[in-house]
DNA sequence: ACAGATGATTACCG
DNA sequence: CGGTAATCATCTGT
């Protein structure tokens, strides 16, 4: 980068003087010319050509420091001319006019547009605008963004992703600095030659500002790549630290605990309503769309091994049977219970007739009947739990032999954790 | 290290 | 658009 930056004025401006005082040596580099007195055959130098090479470099020393003094003196003498200012004038105007042309040619920037954009984002994202503030606020910005969580956690992961941030955002601006001062240096510097030659040649004001802005030009230029590579490693951050599918974090278990009781309580319909969902998401410090894939993986998962799922569903329904015992109407697990629980559909599931005739013993568990009785949801006609016995405690009878929790059974049946025990009704009665 | 659990994503469907 | 099913990627317990 500062290569590319610093290439061209050297050439330009500092070898130049050079240049002309050592310029002609070059020349040397082919000696067939005159350079060589030896000339010869157009032979190889030899040994002797170098030896004349190192006599004419000593010339060149001795004529280099010579010269300047001379040209000093010429400057002088030059500046001191009483025709000097006359000529010089004229001179000035007609640089004036040949300027106007090269003035016209001279395209308006239009601020780039992708220099905009970079602009905007890194300000979005809290690395370039106000110090501290941004970069707290892009995290918070951030934090939301990813889930809204608040749990420790994610402050934890949060607090790494904005180190890092500060990191990115101190580099960038120590090296925006850095361009900045190297660019009023080099412009001063550019200026003051240009001043000094203003002396002895015509140096219009316009063309001064021409050429600052050329340099600001040549350095916003690398500005722009900066902010590119900024962007570039704000993104890279963004997506290793706020991708939730690579930093997947478990729910904690009192969330789990308030999904899965909700689950179990409504499980003839585990649809939660929009608001059922939201609720659901504040109680956990989730989000409600985390709220809706919960429930997806678990109505999937249950499905598909519902045994395995045995042993947590009568925990569950112990759980909930407690709250609605003691707690009354606390309505600790049903947020939105008439709309999700209440009516309709019932949670099918292909080929689940029989699943929970494999399950293994349930029986020994020390359940009360009537606790259970609560959370069940009414049996459909056939009556599957009644007829494997009343040990059963939390048989999937809401799902339907030919699949799926669809419309089943008993419409107004199914209970939800809030209504009382016995309230349950008869619709086995076919 | 491994297998299983789990949250997220994706394609597809009604 | 919300649901299902399959799958991915990570976490977690052993």
């Amino acid at each position: 980068m500062d290569e590319r930056l610093l290439g061209p004025p050297p050439p330009g401006g500092g070898r130049g003087g050079l240049g002309l005082v050592g310029g002609e040596p070059g020349g040397p580099g082919e000696p067939p010319g005159g350079g060589d007195p030896s000339g010869g055959s157009g032979g190889v130098p030899g040994g002797r050509g170098k030896q004349d090479i190192g006599d004419i470099l000593q010339q060149i020393m001795t004529i280099t420091d010579q010269s300047l003094d001379e040209a000093q003196a010429k400057k002088h003498a030059l500046n001191c001319h009483r025709m000097k200012p006359a000529l010089f004038s004229v001179l000035c105007e007609i640089k004036e006019k040949t300027g106007l042309s090269i003035r016209s040619s001279q395209e308006e920037e239009p601020v780039d547009p992708q220099l905009m954009r970079l602009d905007n984002m890194l300000l979005a994202e809290g690395v370039a605008g106000p110090e501290k503030g941004g970069g707290s606020a892009a995290a918070a910005a951030a934090a939301a963004a990813s889930g809204g969580g608040m749990s420790p956690d994610n402050s934890i992961e949060h607090s790494d992703y904005r180190s890092k941030l500060a990191q990115i955002r101190h580099i960038y601006h120590s090296e925006l600095e850095k361009y900045e001062q190297a660019c009023n240096e080099f412009t001063t510097h550019v200026m003051n030659l240009l001043r000094e030659q203003s002396r002895t040649r015509p140096v219009a004001p316009k063309e001064m500002e021409r050429m600052v802005s050329i340099i600001h030009r040549k350095f916003s230029a690398i500005q722009m790549q900066l902010k590119q590579s900024t962007c570039e490693a704000v993104m890279i951050l963004r997506s290793r630290f706020l991708d939730a599918r690579r930093k997947r974090r478990n729910f904690s278990k009192q969330a789990t605990e308030v999904l899965n009781e909700y689950f179990y309580s409504h499980l003839s319909n585990p649809y939660p309503s929009e608001e059922a969902k939201e609720e659901l998401a504040k109680k956990c410090g989730i989000t409600v769309s985390q709220v809706s894939n919960w429930f997806g993986n678990k109505r999937i998962r249950y499905k598909k091994n519902i045994g395995k799922f045995q042993e947590e569903a009568n925990i569950y329904a112990v759980k909930t049977a407690v709250s609605v015992t003691q707690g009354g109407h606390s309505r600790t697990s049903s947020p939105t219970p008439p709309s999700s629980a209440g009516s309709g559909g019932s949670f099918s599931l292909s080929g689940s007739g029989d699943m929970f005739l494999g399950v293994p013993g349930l029986n020994g568990d020390s359940y009360s009947a009537s606790q259970v009785e609560s959370l069940r949801h009414s049996m459909g006609p056939g009556g599957y739990g009644d007829n494997l016995g009343g040990g059963q405690m939390y048989s999937p009878r809401e799902l339907r032999a030919n699949g799926g929790w669809q419309e089943a059974v008993t419409p107004s049946s199914v209970t939800s954790p809030t209504e009382e025990p016995g309230s349950v009704h008869s619709d086995t009665s076919n």
